[in-house]
DNA sequence: AAATATACCTTGACAGGTGAGGTATATCGT
DNA sequence: ACGATATACCTCACCTGTCAAGGTATATTT
């Protein structure tokens, strides 16, 4: 994992809600789906996944539920809400106009 | 100022050195020239900024002196060092890097 | 003389990431 | 049967970067 944490640093419950869009899941697999989308390059720290699960849940963007079904020991699923998809959506916004900010920020161009 | 500082964090001292790749410059103005290039969208906070400077020198990727030419209060100058130099376009890769990775990550596609 | 713009700096509080540690269950090889 | 391994979740203490709030000082404008 080359990449610093610190850059992706405010991005975590974006990568974790658009997880989430596409269907229920629990932590350990989530991570390992973040894990195969970028070849290994990058992967939360299971402190980090499960502090985030817990601030996105306490803020509404998620709910939980015990599954049990498969192996290894019990997962705990989690959901998008409403509440979520609506606030992943404002950031995938945000997202954009930070890039486009930050592009201008860090190219070497004359000023106008 | 609609952006979020916390997803540029991270990248406050990439901003810093690319301006200083163009020449040396002092604080205040610094911070003008940002928020010029962003029309008005984004600056940074003071003590944000400052603690920056120090955290930079420290580093060793710029140096600074006084200077007091011009109107207002004495200016603090900050020069960028060949580690600074160094330093930048490590960044810079990292952030297409990072940018490439987070695009994956937060768009709704099937997997392979 | 007061107001404003320029310019720098520090402190304390807060939030997110993480190393280190802990718990529990199921499977696999021998 | 048993140890190793993979699966799966959780918490705490610490570190770092941001920032609101406060302070200092100088030059120009009114």
């Amino acid at each position: 994992m080359s990449i610093s944490a610190d850059v992706l640093r405010g991005h975590t419950d974006t990568i974790i809600l658009t997880q989430l869009m596409r269907a229920d899941n629990y932590g350990y697999e989530i991570n390992k789906n973040i894990q195969q989308r970028t070849h290994g390059q990058y992967g939360f720290k299971e402190a980090t996944l499960y502090t985030a699960f817990k601030r996105l849940e306490q803020n509404g963007l998620i709910t939980s539920y015990w599954g049990s079904d498969g192996p290894g020991a019990r997962r705990r699923y989690y959901s998008i809400t409403d509440a979520g998809r609506r606030q992943w959506a404002e950031n995938i916004r945000e997202w954009e106009d930070t890039r486009a900010l930050l592009e201008a920020l860090i190219s070497i161009e004359e000023e106008t």
